[in-house]
DNA sequence: AATCAGCCCAACCGCACGCCC
DNA sequence: GGGGCGTGCGGTTGGGCTGAT
């Protein structure tokens, strides 16, 4: 039975609700007492004819008219678009014919094994917050990911942590401390815990906890200047947009700022600053990228951009540099053999100095462990799959210390923005040209050399 | 071969939300 | 403030497919 028939159409059949009624199907009523359910009477005007349109399956024909409209049109306008592109279609049916299979980009076939594991974690977060999900997974749309978890994931973890699965979101968010635990595998899928252990760090600091959008991971070390934010790591939700403009979250800001005193007469402080600015700036610079901070304005209502952008940008760590130069980032190096430059490539210190050397110049103090906790947080990210390494433990860092929430309008989670009253002075930027959070940053006008905004995704 | 049941997933649905007037 | 409009969202539907009987 074909259904590319509509009522109105000469020889056409009969619509009835979902069905296409042929002359060959005697019905139970006369064709005069069909009462067609009308949204118009549940306070709301259709949003096309029902009468007028094609339904069902889409068509060769009709995908090739909907995809020349779009490519010469551009998308929006869904209402009108039908009638201009000359489809007998809905606006929505085009809308969602458009977003879930004729966009470019869109994959399809099977879900492959690490988009599997990254809907599960993305799931124990956000639950069925599917255009969210899918907002992680690049080339799969929300009712893909959709259909996925109902027929397959659903159920494979249900198989996996009986019961309780149903209920994932809660047992993630319910469990600060464990929400994972890595020692303690049970929470977690196998597939999930066999990426887990790729990894060469402090295991008791992973967690399902999933961070969207890795992009954006950002670290801002206030240690030397708030004691009361020691430690804290500070990841954003970089929105939609899975690009962001290296040169505009360049860490090159030069300026005046009431700190810069305090970081000139601390040379070391601001090494600190600059070292771990640098990482996460380099772990931005491997994605691909806008080439203009105006696109990330547009694009990403999530960034915090910089104004000011120099050669400095270019410089991450410098393979180079001296002990004497540079002391925080060969500890860096110490740290993580694998340092990622902004090129994608990997740098391995000649040397680096022995722990001796290192207590020496920094005071065994926290500090080491502190950049070691961040630094294993970036690593386990594994930044050449960043796409794909989404979790850490924020509940874990979060013991004894406090996170900075980012303020703006533009973020799309109120539970993303909220600063504590008493940082609100929190604005400085580093003498060496460095940039650090400014809570009343305005991201819109981008006046503010200021340019580091610090955010903690959570679920209440 | 025919029938049935279960599964898959594209498409549809109603509602919510933001924007604009 | 409220209504209309455009759009996005999550839940649901149902045709097609496949394997079992």
């Amino acid at each position: 039975m074909s259904f590319n028939v509509f009522q109105g159409q000469e020889g056409s059949t009969l619509l009835l609700g979902n069905r296409f009624i042929d002359d060959s199907v005697s019905l139970p009523f006369a064709i005069g007492e069909i009462k067609v359910k009308s949204d118009h009477m549940m306070g709301r005007s259709p949003c096309c004819s029902k009468h007028s349109v094609n339904r069902g399956a889409w068509t060769a024909v009709e995908d090739s008219l909907l995809r020349k409209y779009i490519e010469t049109h551009g998308e929006g306008g869904w209402r009108s678009l039908p009638k201009k592109a000359g489809l007998q279609r809905c606006g929505k049916s085009c809308r969602l014919r458009w977003l879930n299979y004729l966009r470019p980009n869109i994959k399809h076939g099977n879900i492959s094994a690490d988009e599997e594991e990254l809907i599960i974690r993305m799931h124990g977060l956000l639950g069925n917050r599917w255009s969210l999900i899918a907002g992680r997974v690049p080339g799969r749309t929300d009712n893909e990911i959709k259909n996925y978890w109902n027929t397959h994931l659903g159920k494979k973890v249900a198989a996996l942590k009986g019961d309780d699965t149903k209920t994932h979101k809660n047992v993630v968010q319910n469990s600060p401390t464990l929400a994972c635990n890595m020692n303690s595998s049970d929470d977690m899928p196998s597939s999930s815990i066999s990426k887990l252990k790729k990894t060469n760090m402090d295991r008791s600091r992973s967690s399902a906890f999933v961070i969207p959008n890795v992009h954006n991971l950002k670290y801002i070390d206030t240690s030397n200047r708030f004691s009361s934010l020691q430690g804290t790591v500070h990841v954003m939700d970089g929105g939609k947009s899975l690009h962001c403009n290296p040169k505009a979250i360049g860490p090159s800001l030069q300026g005046n700022s009431p700190m810069d005193d305090k970081i000139d007469s601390n040379p070391v402080k601001a090494n600190l600053i600059s070292t771990e600015l640098h990482s996460t700036v380099s772990l931005v610079k491997l994605h691909d990228v806008e080439p203009h901070a105006s696109d990330v304005l547009e694009n990403d209502d999530n960034l915090y951009l910089s104004n000011t952008v120099s050669e400095d940008d270019e410089l991450f760590l410098d393979t180079d540099c001296s002990m004497e130069e540079s002391p925080e980032i060969l500890n860096l190096l110490k740290h993580h053999n694998n340092v990622n430059t902004e090129d994608g490539s990997n740098i391995t210190p000649a040397s680096t100095p022995d722990d001796h050397m290192l207590d020496q110049m920094n005071g065994k103090n926290i500090i080491q462990e502190q950049r070691s906790q961040i630094l294993d947080v970036l690593n386990f990210f594994e930044v050449g799959e960043a796409e794909k390494e989404v979790c850490c433990n924020i509940h874990e860092w979060g013991q004894d210390r406090h996170y900075l929430k980012g303020s703006s309008s533009r973020l799309m989670d109120d539970r993303l923005i909220q600063w504590p009253d008493d940082h609100e002075d929190m604005q400085l930027q580093g003498g060496n040209g460095f940039g650090i959070a400014s809570p009343h940053l305005d991201y819109a006008g981008l006046t503010d050399g200021a340019t580091w905004e610090a955010s903690v995704w959570y679920e209440e």
